[in-house]
DNA sequence: CACGGTATCGACACAGTGTCGAGTCGGTCA
DNA sequence: TGACCGACTCGACACTGTGTCGATACCGTG
């Protein structure tokens, strides 16, 4: 949906680079610059420079800045989506690591594109299809936990309480507050290591209502 | 030299307006305004001629666009501080109630600004000082938390666990997160008449790792 | 080889920001 | 009273960045 826009396929080897390796070009610059400073610091003319193109020709492979940065989210959420289903479900015989590697999926493979990540978190508040995207995310993990907080009530290992979905919003709202501030070296945060350490913790106890986790946690020594 | 004298039709007024007035007008000017449009579709102008005067003009007064929701900001803070030191402190008679008139005053005066709050949620990423501002209303609310659940760990009332001040971060993050979500009607958000109580539900689990609130709850009806 | 889609850019129009210098105005003081 | 000062005001300018348009070059295909 999200993706550039699927032309023809263009011309083979060629003198000049194809218009698929300029497409490229401009992304992996502005991921790059994006590492150094923020996107309104970037001009277009930044991005078509670094993608060896003048300004105007850069309008034919983005329609504007806010594009480019579409693209590497929607790169980044597919990634996301990929290891995330790639996480073993030991939701039942072992909830707590479970929603360990939940949580740690996300820190590991938003933070490895924390530039990308934190320019969106920016941007999704004056763009309307990047704010689109990123709720989506939202709603979807804030589905998939709401799901399975309702399938552990049902199994009695966890109490009734709050309308599961109103719990999974609060806590899929702070990780993802609390794992913004830890990219972006916000004041106060987390030591970026305990960060996931201490999600973990109080996703358990909001689900749980147990100091102690159903079953040991994988890295209880802090 | 010479000057046109059609040009000096202006300050036709017995009084000009002392500079506080404009400066006050700038300020209802922008408060106005942003219950309209986002802060990045007013121009300086669009504020400068709500106040009466010209665009260069309103340089006399602030040196940014910024700068004036800088000072809406303040006036917010400030309002919420003193709101917050008139939560009496039942804290030892009755912590379900205080953690809930906490929480229910940051929602009640941010709220109360709403406009002012969503546009300083999106100028604190690219404004060094709306940021520092915000960073400090944060810092305050995580210190005070801090302390409040230290209190309660050496009374017994609560049980040891993570590190105070990292529980402490985790759910002001969590509260300004949903609060948000809840002022910009974000999705997925908590349904506006149920954010505090979500919120006030979390903090107890969180805090004291029992469902049911160290004394009844003032609005457990659900 | 000419045709048409792909790709490219110079030049322009435009919106918004920030600054400068030239003023106006009301009050103070010699 | 009139020279002066500081608060206040704005026209005009310089600058930056965005987006568009028309002209043109390139290249595979018929």
């Amino acid at each position: 949906m999200a993706s550039a826009p699927a032309r023809s396929v263009r011309g083979r080897r060629a003198s000049r680079p194809s218009g698929d390796d300029r497409e490229g070009a401009i992304l992996a610059t502005a991921e790059r610059l994006l590492g150094e400073r923020a996107l309104r610091a970037i001009s277009i003319d930044d991005l078509a420079r670094g993608a060896g193109i003048s300004r105007p020709t850069f309008y034919f492979y983005f329609p504007s800045k806010d594009a480019v940065l579409l693209a590497l989210l929607d790169r980044v959420v597919r990634e996301a989506d990929e290891a995330l289903a790639a996480v073993p479900d030991t939701l039942a015989a072992d909830p707590s690591r479970f929603w360990r590697e939940c949580i740690a999926t996300y820190h590991r493979t938003f933070g490895a594109h924390a530039a990308v990540t934190l320019a969106c978190a920016e941007v999704r508040l004056s763009n309307a299809e990047v704010g689109a995207l990123w709720s989506r995310v939202m709603e979807s993990w804030t589905q998939a936990v709401t799901a399975a907080v309702e399938g552990e009530r049902e199994r009695g290992t966890a109490p009734a309480g709050l309308p599961a979905r109103d719990l999974a919003i609060a806590l899929v709202s702070m990780n993802e507050r609390v794992l913004y501030s830890s990219f972006a070296h916000d004041v106060p945060t987390v030591d970026e290591r305990d960060v996931v350490d201490v999600l973990h913790t109080v996703w358990l106890n909001a689900i749980y209502q147990t100091t102690t986790p159903p079953t040991g946690s994988s890295r209880p020594d802090r």
